[in-house]
Parts: structure tokens; C-alpha cells; sequence
DNA sequence: TTATGTTTTAAACAAACGTTTAATAAATGG
DNA sequence: CCATTTATTAAACGTTTGTTTAAAACATAA
């Protein structure tokens, strides 16, 4: 019977790589990592990560579309969802992104300044682009809103949504500094937030 | 009498060296930036970026000053202001992103991924942290809001702001490639935001 | 055991990096 | 004009980079 003595020791080598590039990559990002920094983080030798993967590249790429999909796969699945209503949607979008980035706090801006950086992988990744015009969310905010004759574009409220869910992740050290404000403190005021989304969402619903 | 014949020739060195310093820093970031590339961005000697600016981390340095006080500082200079009112304030807000952010939109995404990978530089920079809290504009959010006797935290209102303003620049290769937007749409689309969101402010305000 | 395949290691690799040097060219001032 | 400073260049510098190699350690099975 094997007793996994520690975190380190019991998992394979390939996921211990996995784990310290996942760790390294979101920490620093693509070009600031150095392959180095991963293989001490795993506590392995250098080479593994070229025998196991066949190149920093080729990690990161495994990393970057895994982040991606942790990123935007619930919000698509949430958005493409058929029985659920136009006001359910908003709380499960409010309350996943403020779970994952409470979870991932560096998940946003590793996400966007690595896409940035390389477009052309994203276009690679995402084969559907057309989730976010074609979805059942945006149908049923284009309902809402034609009730309430708004010429308001349903991709504003989609983009008020994710702004406001997701920017005071990607703004965290600015506004912790400028709010005098330490960790438990924001994550306090995220725990309220993710109360009030869906009320503001709301709001700017009656409004349009 | 000089007759400047081209942008590149007219300037001096040292003002076309931070040039080129400032485009691809912020189309690369730091760590993916080769001094090699803004020398040839400047069409200069690499030797001399050194001769001029001591490293490129100096050079580094003086391009991240100047965008965090063309982010920052108008902001601060707003929500400091005695004279003007709580909806100016919004306004002018909301304004000054929206156009900075379409003339620049590389901006946001290099500013917080850069200061993640180094905030210390923040704290060196930005002396006085109690701008957000004890700012003007902070004092005139908590009136309004005591007005309606609502404990809602102020920082929540300008989190929101500020995300439903710089969110979309932030996430535009995203949005771009799943909304099937040119870049004409997204500007349009963009300067429609400007006029909404005091509009939505002023909802969030009265529904709190 | 021996033979065979897999995993791990230290060392070596060429290429790229930021920076410095030393010589040259241009500008400046007397 | 010459003397002195300033600006520019090509080359070289020492490191660091990601990757490869070749040998060693380990595991597996006949």
C-alpha cells in the first residue's frame, strides 16, 4: 500500500512539470519565465521538461489553452444554456467569475496580456466565434430589451457584466494600495460583490 | 533655417529612442521586449540606447512613469477636484477613458500586467496612496449614498465605473473575435459608451 | 542473472541577451 | 585652423537562454 508522504514525491513527474509551469507561467508570463525557474519549482531536473514536453513552447501552449477554457468555457456554457432564464444566467456569470477569481486572482491578466501578446493562438482555440452574437443569452437580452423598444447593443450589458465582475481582479494591486486595503479586505468586498451583480445587472436592464 | 524632412530625421536621438521605447514596450511588454527591436524601431545603433539611457530598464522606467501618470493621473487630478460636482465627475471620468483608450489601447493590458510583475515600482510612484478613500469624489459618493441610507461601500460604485470603462479595452481581442467586430464597430461602438455610462452610473447610484 | 526499455542526470551546445569598449565621425568653440 | 568635447559605430564581452546529448540509474520481465 503506497502512502504519499508529500504533495511533491507522490504525483507523477509529467504532473509535477505541469503543476510548476501552471504556477510559474501565471505568475510571470510567457517571456519573463525561465524554464529554469519551473524545474526548481518542481524540484527536477531541466531536462525533464524537454523529455515530457517537447519544448517551453509546447508547455505553455497546454497551460495557455487550459487557463483559456477554466476562463471562458463555464461563461460559454452558461451563456449557450437553453432552459435557463435571462436573470439565472447573470447570477451564475456573477458568481462563477468571483469564485474563479477569488480561487485564480492572476487568471485575468495572464489571460489577456498573453492573448495580446499572441492573437493568432486564440483564433486557433476558439473555433466558434460566433458564441457570443449567437448565443441563447444574447437572444434573451435582445428580447428584454426590444420589450422595453432600447436600441441599446446587448453587447454594452455583456461587457458591463464581465467589467465589472472582472476588473477589480485585473486593477487588484492598484486599488489595494489606493484603498489601504489588505487581502482579507478585498475579498470581503468581492464576497459583497458577488451579491450585488446581478441588482446592478438588473438595474441596467429597467434602465436601457 | 532647418526644414524637417522627416519625423525620423527631424527629432532628436534621445526623443526617438523613448519613441520607439514607448511603441514596443507597450506592444511587448518588458520581458518579451529585445533592446535589439527598438533600435531597429528607432533606426539607431543599439549602443546608443545605452549611451543615452543607462539600461534598458531605465529606458524601461522612464516609459512606465509617463503611461502610469497618463493613466493615473488625470483620475486622480478628477476625483481630487473640490469645484466639480458628483455627475461632472462621473462624466469627465468616463470621458477621459474612453478617449484615451481608443488612442491608446494597448494601454490598460500593459499598465496592470507590468505592475504585477512588479509592484513594488507602484509604491516607489504613486506617494500619496489615499487618494481613492479620501479623495472628494469619495466623500461626495458616500453623501449620496447616505442620503439613501445605504451601507453600499463607495469603492463598489468606482470599481464598477472604472471596469465598465477599461474592461473592454482590456478584453477586445476576446470580444472582437467573438462579437465578428472590425475595428470601426468597436470604436463606434465604444463612443456610444462614452454617452451611456453616466447614464448607467447615475442607475447604479439610485438603486444602492 | 541478463537483456531491454524507461527515466533521470550532468554536461555541453549554439544562439541570443544586455552591456561595454575602443576607435571613428561630427560638432563645438576658441 | 586646431583642440576638445560630444555623438555614433562595429566589435567584443561575459551571461543567460532553451535545447540536445550521452551516459547513468532505475524498472521490468524473461
Amino acid at each position: 500500500m503506497k502512502k504519499p508522504a508529500s504533495d511533491a514525491l507522490d504525483t507523477s513527474t509529467e504532473e509535477r512539470i505541469k503543476e510548476a509551469a501552471r504556477k510559474v507561467f501565471l505568475q510571470k508570463g510567457y517571456a519573463a519565465t525561465r524554464v529554469k525557474d519551473i524545474a526548481q519549482e518542481a524540484g527536477l531536473n531541466i531536462a525533464l521538461l524537454n523529455y515530457y514536453f517537447r519544448s517551453k513552447e509546447k508547455l505553455f501552449d497546454l497551460v495557455m489553452l487550459e487557463k483559456l477554457q477554466q476562463f471562458a468555457g463555464e461563461l460559454q456554457r452558461i451563456m449557450l444554456a437553453e432552459a435557463t432564464s435571462l436573470r439565472e444566467k447573470v447570477e451564475l456569470i456573477a458568481a462563477f467569475y468571483v469564485d474563479l477569481l477569488l480561487a485564480q486572482p492572476e487568471l485575468p491578466v495572464f489571460i489577456f496580456s498573453e492573448l495580446k501578446a499572441n492573437p493568432a493562438k486564440l483564433a486557433g482555440i476558439m473555433g466558434a466565434q460566433k458564441v457570443l452574437l449567437h448565443s441563447r443569452f444574447a437572444q434573451q437580452l435582445r428580447e428584454e430589451l426590444g420589450a422595453r423598444h432600447s436600441s441599446t447593443n446587448p453587447l454594452h450589458l455583456l461587457m458591463s457584466l464581465l467589467g465589472m465582475a472582472v476588473f477589480p481582479f485585473v486593477a487588484r494591486p492598484v486599488l489595494q494600495l489606493a484603498a489601504e486595503q489588505d487581502d482579507a479586505g478585498f475579498t470581503a468586498l468581492m464576497q459583497e460583490r458577488k451579491r450585488l451583480l446581478p441588482q446592478w445587472f438588473e438595474t441596467l436592464l429597467q434602465s436601457a
